[in-house]
RNA sequence: GACCUCGUAGCUCAGCCGGUAGAGCAUCUGACUUUUAAUCAGGGGGUCGCGGGUUCAAAUCCCGCCGAGGUCACCA
């Protein structure tokens, strides 16, 4: 072999072959890493770097620690390991010069993006970084795809949404979100069951997808040859559940599926919680939002006023109360509480740019105009109540005031993030709404609301008076988070698939 | 569903008044060795989203498709 062929640049070889190639070296030395089942981890990063804080630079201990995690860095020719766990970075150390040469041999055989485990002793480096000086090293696992740029990390969105695992290791951020947005659901379940709630679960698959005006996905029941919906909402089952009397105070917090446009703020599946009281009317539904969106703030935050984007909201409670019909006239002027005609409103809007549909309700026309007006206006928490009857076909009207509904939705953020009411108990009047509300087309192609039978059927049986509350966990999330779109509080956000 | 914008190396990006593709990180080789986005020298790596058109020549101009982002519509 000439002189001039062994100086011949190594053949092209991409990148995951390299790695494979690594793999079945360090294989067949010392034993393929994916046969490793355990791994005697002692410390989390973040414990390692609080216990020895008060180390000074260049201060050695002489305390065996074993720590594990991603290798994220390597510096200096494998003289410097950063690993990545759940809870912080932590450097590890190798003096390349005394180092055995077994365990230089494992060293040179380790990638960026690798699981490794070190045994070793903490110091803190003359620089001042908390340190393991690694007596042993194990590759517990082989990463075959190298992880996205060390510096920049990932940016490209639609990569970052499909890939969260490759997002979360790059991100800091991302990991904050999504585990800001687990811990909320948590802190809510905990506040709730401390209130004598009782945590339900009620079909996903339902016969009819009733409880919200959407459009459902449907499915279909091979065995039983029959289309299903996948639920809108949870409601209608929870209501039966109380009327049941499994406890007087139910939740459930779990996935809704609408088929419908996304958006920033919409996804196609979102995660609702929806609670309900016997015995109470929507005015406890108001203190009882304020009570569990506060306890998530002060939870999260260690303060009553968060940041988004350029605001800061204030969530100390109570939070405003305000009419809908009130606040459409306090922004343009229009009140439509003095043109009780559903064409007179229609006409009326449409002076002041509120575009509706011919023949829609009096209560359609301040739904728009809010909507159109007011709703980007609401960005401290607000509870809008005074909602039209026409538009709450589950709640129960006030008995001095028939076209008002007790129902408030409370805004943020030009949000709406809850949605409550006095629920309607009366089984005649609730069967009146319903066929009302079948008759109204929600538009061309859409079929008209089907009416649940069963859920009238159950009503009829009689059911106590009680207050329900809706809310939105994936929007709360996007607040608690400072995220301007609903799939970054996503871990698997609805996507196309790549050809 | 409509409109606007974007899609170049594994990642982050430049090139886009048409002339045949570049940088940093990553990777490989070598040097150095208490670093912190380590440093220095050199090498390899690209169907320029896919398909078609105009042209002597297309990453670049035009059309269609796919995917994404934004705005709107629907909605939480």
């Amino acid at each position: 072999m000439s002189q001039q062929q062994t100086e011949t640049a190594a053949p092209a070889i991409d990148e995951v072959s390299r790695r494979n190639g690594r793999l079945a070296a360090y294989t067949e030395r010392f034993g393929s890493p994916f046969n490793i089942t355990t791994f005697g981890k002692t410390h989390e990063a973040s414990v390692v770097k609080a216990k020895y804080e008060a180390l000074a630079p260049g201060e050695k201990t002489t305390d065996h620690i074993s720590v594990a995690g991603r290798v994220m860095a390597i510096r200096n020719n494998g003289m410097f390991i950063v690993i990545l766990d759940d809870s912080d970075r932590l450097q590890i150390f190798h003096d390349l010069k005394t180092l055995s040469p077994e365990h230089a041999e494992k060293l040179d055989l380790i990638d960026l993006g690798d699981i490794i485990g070190v045994t070793g002793i903490v110091r803190r480096t003359p620089r001042g970084e908390i340190t393991v000086d690694a007596v042993e090293l194990s590759l517990l696992s082989k990463a075959l795809e190298p992880p996205p740029e060390k510096f920049h990390g990932l940016k490209d969105v639609d990569f970052r949404f499909r890939h969260r695992e490759q997002d979360l290791v790059a991100s800091q951020r991302t990991r904050d979100t999504l585990r800001a947005r687990f811990k909320m659901i948590t802190l809510i379940r905990q506040f709730l069951n401390d209130k004598g709630f009782l945590e339900v679960e009620t079909p996903m698959l339902h016969v009819l997808a009733g409880g919200a005006t959407a459009k459902p996905f449907t499915t279909h029941h091979n065995a039983l040859d029959m289309p299903l919906y996948m639920r809108v909402a949870t409601e209608l089952h929870l209501k039966r559940l109380v009327i049941g009397g499994i406890s007087e105070k139910v939740y459930e917090i779990g996935r809704c599926f609408r088929n419908e446009g996304t958006s920033p703020r919409h996804n196609p599946e979102f995660t609702s919680i929806e609670l309900y009281q016997a015995f109470v009317d929507f005015r406890e539904m108001i203190a009882i939002t304020e009570a569990i969106v506060h306890h998530v703030v002060l939870s999260l935050h260690g303060t009553s006023k968060i940041k988004f984007a350029e605001h800061e909201i204030d969530f100390t409670p109570p939070w405003p109360r305000r009419g809908m019909v009130d606040l459409i006239k306090e922004h343009t002027g229009l009140d439509l509480y003095a043109i009780p005609d559903a064409a007179a409103a229609r006409a009326a809007a449409l002076k002041i740019g509120v575009q509706t549909e011919s023949g829609v309700s009096w209560g359609q026309v301040v739904e728009a105009a809010f909507g159109d007006k007011v709703e980007h206006n609401l960005v401290q928490p607000t509870h809008v109540i005074d909602l039209p009857k026409e538009i709450s076909p589950l709640a129960k009207a006030w008995p001095d005031r028939p076209h008002v509904a007790q129902r408030f939705e409370t805004y943020v953020n030009g949000w709406e993030i809850a949605n409550a009411f006095s629920e309607l108990n009366d089984p005649r009047e609730q069967r009146a709404r319903f066929e009302e509300q079948a008759e109204q087309k929600r538009g061309p192609d859409d079929p008209p609301h089907p009416i649940d039978e069963d859920f009238l059927k159950a009503m009829a049986f009689g059911m106590p008076p009680m207050g329900g509350m809706g809310m939105g966990i994936d929007r709360l999330a996007m607040l608690m988070t400072d995220s301007q779109t609903i799939r970054e509080v996503i871990a698997f956000p609805t996507m196309r698939p790549v050809d």
